[in-house]
DNA sequence: TATGAATGAGGGTTCATTCAT
DNA sequence: AATGAATGAACCCTCATTCAT
């Protein structure tokens, strides 16, 4: 069987700089770095709408006007910032060893998706929702994040079945989706620090169990 | 055993008419149902950001005025949707039968939420992050609506263990929030017709039978 | 002979208030009218791009915003003062006496046009020159406005040239053109004072002569 | 009779190269020429404000902030391309023959002036009308042009009253406005190509010979 | 009670100009 | 001399909120 892991192409490497690089270059580089990065905190918080082009710049501590040099507008900085995270997030995620039991490989996931959106200061929160976000125009984005993760937990779970380490009746799309619901519902948590959507770690442990118990023969 | 059903304080039940409703009065009360009406349609569409107070006092058919003799401000008409919405939602979920099999109990319960947010033109998006929304400073909104809901659920629990139905050595406030986690993903994917997140009904089935066999003994 | 003079359709009269007029909807009428007026002086004074809706609302000591409660955005507000004008302006023109000879139904509407440029604070400035103003969408507005004109200026030397007033070879249409020229140029001259361009009587009467003689049979 | 042929001071003459121009100096002034000719071809389309210094300096292949070392500033810069225009066209209109009768010599000027500015690629849209430029700052240069070419054309009208080609009566300075007036329009229109501003042959000789027999004795 | 005209802060975006390299 | 990244003021426009009627 094969396995298809390389899920996502990257999509916003920073431009190779193939000549040496200069000071002023350099410079450049970093403060779309900084942009970024307050992109990422701004939207995290607020979302898309609420967050502002001025905050953003703020935090980056660089000019309003700045921010257009390198992104198009707005939309075209959440798009990036969201292309970013999600490449940072399915490299933290996919599975390192390709042997270990197919149970494992997916709690090993699970539990490497949560821990990435605790350590990282990123928002999984968008990975969800973009209806909310107003971001119809933005299409691609949601479909080609989800899918793959979906088809990636598929075939771990198609694996186990062949070898017989999973329950051999399972409708394996309909668990894949709940299964990546619950993945994408406790690394948003793991980020975001509501108080009224916990990450603790016994919960975890009670989400982990409950995929291990549904899919294990 | 006792088992405490009744979650949920109205929080914004229309001013008690002490008096015998006059016309006025019952004219007033009309047209703050049909604010109401406008909102949950607006804010279910637009969310909170998206949506603005001109286009629900249009779409209730009223004044943008009134909406302010109303309610405090555009937060605080959002802060009444929202309780209200999640009344409703209670009310649909509750259990019936009180002498039903624990398993069944929940079953039931998850089902009810799909269906209950599949038919009713509202926002169950909102149930879940408040962050999103840029409302922060809703914080008891989340907090009342959330901790009931899991409570709900732990006191099924409880009483399924005490019965022998379920098994003994379950985590029951852990369990409890991810069982709350899934009903809250799948009942907003049956409001919202993200193609990305369907509710397919095998879906549904893979999801409640998770959480069966993740509790029955 | 038919003759057609009725040219321009009043575009934006205002909204005819069949209600009796209550102190709020005169209040707002009156500040419509001080946001046109203002817009009418600074389009005149620095063009469409030159001037600003900040500008425009200053000069009619009102905010901001309210004169996007009257008018969909800048452009249309300034179509809407360009129409206002050109109806102002055709009315002053339009030939008073219909049996007058045709040299002096010209000159009489020559000069009719400087003068009503000259009390008028108004912008003929603008009636010449769409393609400075950037206004390609605005088309209409320019094609309406331009041809009635010349096709007034070609009826009159027609009914001359019948009444054997006016030169038999004239070539109508190529004359009117340079006719309705020059009126444009001298009634633009008497609104802008730019020293430059003086619209000192002896010029007028030049410019009327030099149109008598071209004509006259 | 005194004729003043030589109107215009080259007001922004190339600095003059008092050294053997090496290698970078020709450089640069190729490139202050690239940039004229881009400001040209960028005012010419859309005018003072619409024109964006950015967009002069990719046509002009050079850096953004390479114009300012050669320019004060935007406006600066346009004013030298006026003046390199008005060069360019007076040099075009100046009669050619000496001795040709009056009336020949301004409808020679007339058709010239129209052929140059149908020909060359450039903004005789911008010969007229200041204001509309948001220029009011530069003031002399409207001036400097505008008073020399009707110093010329009066210079004309009256060796021809002297040589009794032309009427005795005529208002000069009075009778020369309105001939430069017609000039400039139609000048104009030949190089916009408006459509509601048309520069057909026979408009053309229509204004000529309403010129001619304005003056023609 | 109900209206909707009015406000003005703040949104995203553009662009003339500067300055370190 | 030449670059182009960076700035920030100013642009048009939206919309939650107030208040005279």
């Amino acid at each position: 069987m094969k396995i298809f892991y390389p899920l996502f192409i990257p999509m916003n490497a920073p431009p190779t700089p193939r000549e040496a690089p200069n000071r002023r270059h350099e410079q450049s580089e970093e403060r779309r770095r900084r942009i970024l990065d307050g992109a990422r905190a701004c939207f995290g918080e607020a979302g898309f709408a609420g967050a502002t082009v001025g905050r953003i710049a703020e935090r980056a501590g660089v000019s309003n006007g700045l921010l257009y040099r390198h992104f198009r507008n707005k939309e075209h900085l959440f798009e990036v910032v969201l292309a970013e995270i999600i490449g940072d997030w399915v490299r933290a995620m996919v599975p390192s060893r390709r042997n270990e039991p197919a149970a494992d490989a997916l709690e090993g996931m699970f539990r490497r998706s949560v821990d990435f959106c605790r350590d990282h200061p990123l928002l999984p929160a968008l990975l969800r929702d973009d209806r909310q976000l107003q971001l119809t125009r933005i299409s691609a984005a949601s479909h080609d994040r989800i899918q793959p993760h979906r088809d990636l937990v598929a075939s771990i779970l198609r694996r186990g079945m062949a070898a017989g380490e999973l329950r051999a009746d399972l409708d394996v799309p309909s668990i894949a989706d709940v299964i990546c619901q619950l993945q994408s519902d406790y690394s948003g948590r793991a980020y975001r620090r509501d108080p009224d959507h916990p990450d603790a770690p016994e919960i975890i442990d009670a989400a982990v169990s409950m995929v291990r118990r549904a899919v294990i023969a």
